[in-house]
DNA sequence: AAAATTTAATTGATATATCAATAATTGATA
DNA sequence: TATCAATTATTGATATATCAATTAAATTTT
């Protein structure tokens, strides 16, 4: 058996949890009672107000339900609303409040800096090319 | 606000995630009930017999209670035998059954082709930036 | 229009992640 | 050696992941 150390997709395995770690403890440090999960559909909320939850679970790559229950949470914690879909009443209209809003504001800022410190010392063009390797592993996994 | 499509980071993400799904799909259509993280556990002992629960969590990169019940179902499937350590008595002493080494082997199998696929048309040299980039990453993001 | 299919969201069951608190033991030190 | 500190593992509480099943509504087909 090889060692699991030797593996590129253990290192990203690694990095994953590294980088998400890092994030999510920045994130609770500066104050913020949120998690980066809750961020992401908050600010896909905010980025798009008619979006529906099928559409955010695609855009941050999760089940369908672990969107219904965070976004449970999210309602329960005031920062977003529900309400029925004029037209189709299989959907559901979500809709930031004020403090949603601020959070999501706040938490972005936060989010930026992660980023930054996390590709520090990495040059633009190697960060692209690693970008596009991931887009083909991503392929060649949604292919087989 | 950027758009999430646009940074690494979200690609990361989506990476990971796509590889774990499809890789987890892999090993349960060929018949076992056993999760990839499960077997990484179960493969770190088979490749350490001397290892404690505390080395595994460095290696998996885990939480350390995760791995405590982790454990807890693999010994409830059969395929990990817990017992007390000989000279420190806060330690666990990990063994594979029999049927925890046959399943090891054979998800290694499978393991190695989900790479292949995963990996290709990618290649060698590319994987190798890959890996240092990731790398550097992880070292930002336990640094600051 | 009625029936069948598809779509959007929820729920149940179980697995995993994370933090905090705790228990038990061992090691270090005064 | 008695105390304090560090280590190893567990447990509780809560959040998230995943699959399967279900509900309700909309769309397509017959």
């Amino acid at each position: 058996m090889e060692n699991l150390n030797d593996t590129m997709l253990y290192t990203l395995d690694k990095c994953f949890r590294t980088y998400n770690q890092f994030a999510q403890r920045n994130v609770r440090q500066a104050g913020y009672d949120i998690t980066i999960d809750q961020w992401l559909i908050l600010k896909s909320v905010a980025e798009n107000p008619t979006i529906t939850q099928n559409d955010i679970s695609k855009i941050v790559f999760k089940d369908n339900a672990s969107i219904t229950r965070i976004i449970q949470l999210l309602v329960g914690a005031g920062y977003l609303v529900r309400e029925a879909h004029p037209s189709d009443r299989r959907r559901v209209t979500l809709t930031l409040t004020d403090s949603g809003y601020q959070v999501t504001q706040k938490v972005n800022e936060i989010a930026i800096e992660n980023r930054a410190k996390a590709l520090k010392n990495i040059d633009e063009k190697s960060i692209e090319q690693m970008r596009q390797l991931m887009q083909q592993i991503i392929a060649n996994c949604q292919q087989s």
